[in-house]
DNA sequence: TGTACATCAGTGAACGCGCGTTCACTGATGTAC
DNA sequence: TGTACATCAGTGAACGCGCGTTCACTGATGTAC
């Protein structure tokens, strides 16, 4: 094969960094092996350590990325009209549910930062993504008027989100995932209309 | 050695069973090997298909006692004076962040339940586990006089609970874990109060 | 109650397997003149 | 622009390791008479 020029080099990194951000939230850690990730770009194993010093740092780095995806999306509800509405129906939605490779890292990677130690790359890009979604979140639920009530909405907020999807994943596609996806989703849109 | 007696033979796969429940919940699947929960129980690995079909059985019948160990709380909650707010206080505290082990399945094996196979023996229980833990917490939200808005709160309820101790979980012994807890404990208690 | 025999819980070595990581090697890419 | 050489991305075999599972074996337990 010989050796690949700098443009190929850099695009076969960004298709394995975009492939574990996917994989991970699908499988979790423990799911994806170097080979999985680097046939995911069309190449074998052993060119892994090319790129990166070990797979936790890949993990650390695919982390940062689907954090950096969730943020942006994120931050392009906010323009939107009923921005609230539109984001509590997209994130408990069965598509959402259903495919976690492309959705919400602080749900599909809670666990795993969880189990990391202390010092894995995946903890701390963890910690650093979900401290970011709660400052968007705030600007969101503001209301500037009151940053603290707002910053607490926030952080409840995003706790019943989070639960509620982790809940409807873990019973898959049944009635009992059904329910809890439309009963949270209603209740926080009434919620929301109620103090509005 | 030869062979144990009866009653030893039951014991042994009580404390097998028993610490699985614990480890499963504090490592995750990936975290435990055969080898790991046959030394729980004092004996080496290669008896361990005298008790069980595969690990994953075991994984299966472990969800089931973690469950069952939980609701066996939660029913002890029923009498209480303050029920709701006891259980509040104690889902959300630093010690059930810091030891999963022996907290609410619901949480710790969210994760594993999603990842894990549609026939897997772990996937069944928590399905069962959830509906029953559903039950319970609808009966102590009730007022029995509104059934249906019970059954709606407590799924409102367990998802902000679940959501909020996993993200404390996932972001360990730092500030913004105990804010997470402290938020959430002092919403869920205030929004109580007001209903009342 | 005592004896002979079958049962089977537990042992420890072995199985195949996939894992993360290392390494000698290849040969096109990139650089120096 | 052309040539000589160094660089290094990717290959594929190999490493040691721990995993879940199997198996021949041991010898006390449990059973039958």
């Amino acid at each position: 094969m010989g050796r690949a020029s700098r443009a190929e080099a850099a695009q076969h990194r960004e298709q394995i960094v975009t492939a574990t951000a996917q994989l991970l939230r699908e499988r979790g850690s423990a799911g994806i092996s170097v080979q999985d990730v680097m046939g995911a770009a069309g190449l074998s194993h052993g060119g892994f350590y090319k790129h990166f010093a070990s797979k936790d740092e890949l993990l650390g780095i695919a982390t940062e990325v689907a954090f950096g995806s969730m943020l942006a999306d994120l931050a392009n509800l906010a323009g939107n009209d009923d921005a609230w509405g539109q984001l509590v129906d997209d994130y408990l939605s069965a598509r959402h549910r259903d495919e976690p490779g492309t959705g919400c890292p602080n749900t599909a990677l809670a666990g795993e930062s969880a189990h990391a130690s202390g010092e894995a790359p995946l903890r701390t890009a963890y910690a650093d993504g979900l401290a970011k979604t709660l400052e968007s979140l705030t600007t969101l639920e503001g209301l500037p008027a009151d940053r603290e009530a707002a910053r607490r909405r926030a952080v409840v907020d995003l706790s019943t989100l989070v639960g509620a999807l982790s809940l409807a994943r873990a019973t898959g596609k049944t009635p009992l995932s059904m329910e809890i996806l439309e009963t949270v989703r209603s209740e926080l849109t009434a919620r929301r209309h109620r103090s509005a």
